[in-house]
DNA sequence: TATAGGATTGACGTAAACGTAAAAGGTGCG
DNA sequence: CGCACCTTTTACGTTTACGTCAATCCTATA
């Protein structure tokens, strides 16, 4: 039984208590899996978002923490704030249905998509006017190239 | 000649030397005109885009201002940063062609522009992602609310 | 004169998500 | 043994565009 997978040259191979298959991966290893920094992974456990294991006070992460770290990439990745997402898996129950979990996600989903709607249009707007300025600032620098040419093409 | 326009009921109204129909507007008037707060005034100036005369302490804002106001909260609309619109404004020359400046403006512009593209891809991607998980998180929902129904209808 | 309305200059606070040392401890290898 | 490499905690720094007091001043008006 290795940390990670057979051919993985870590330079660290502790014997780990790997009782049932569960696979233990140091802090390292999750950083590089999920192209996120150390810095990333030990601030979401500051608030609250993951909780490895630990050997002593080395960090341990199990497939939970994995799939708790893709719910986190996710969220941040449709926009939502590390607090909305805490909110979220905070009501996580592993005995019940999470009615009431799916329900806040929803509801938080709804709202978040109108924001992006929101900022889509701002953006399309931007792109709009920047397009327009461009636009003058081009014939412009036509006007001061070549001025001979602006009225006599006219 | 009053500050403004004749039917502006402003509290003070000083005698300002008011030379050649110059019209000048104290940081109030200029907020309300331009929809921005003293505060954001004050820190534009501070940032060396604005540069309105004064009366002793008081503020006074001219046309001129009025123009760079402007142009900096048409800049900041497209997405410029502040140092970004300075930079162009810095470049002004009321005696040149202003090609330089035309140049820098257009080459800003052009880089901002496929910034603005790249983050509404990003947008539609997270839209995308949301639309995704919602439709799940809502079939998850309806798998809660009628069980029953679930296998049933299959 | 009292009061209300502007105006001024500081200067600290805010938001989000980490970046970046700093100082220290553990571990395997040659 | 010593070096390289990984890890730990603590804690200040970064970015941007202002917000929010706070203390003070000036002026017009009732």
């Amino acid at each position: 039984m290795k940390l990670v997978s057979p051919g993985e040259a870590a330079a660290n191979t502790n014997d780990i208590p790997a009782e049932a298959g569960e696979e233990f991966v140091r802090i390292g290893e999750m950083a590089k899996k999920y192209g996120v920094t150390l810095r990333t992974l030990r601030f979401y456990e500051d608030k609250g978002l993951l909780n490895p294991h630990r050997d002593g006070s080395t960090r341990l992460y199990t497939r939970r923490d994995k799939a708790r770290l893709k719910l986190i990439l996710l969220g941040r990745k449709v926009g939502f704030s590390l607090r909305d997402v805490k909110q979220m898996m905070d009501l996580y129950d592993p005995t019940g249905t999470n009615t009431k979990q799916l329900r806040l996600a929803l509801d938080k989903s709804e709202k978040q998509l109108a924001r992006l709607q929101k900022q889509r249009a701002l953006i399309d707007d931007a792109i709009g006017e920047l397009s327009n300025s461009m636009s003058v600032v081009r014939q412009m620098l036509v006007e001061r190239t070549a001025p001979a040419q602006a009225s006599a093409a006219g």
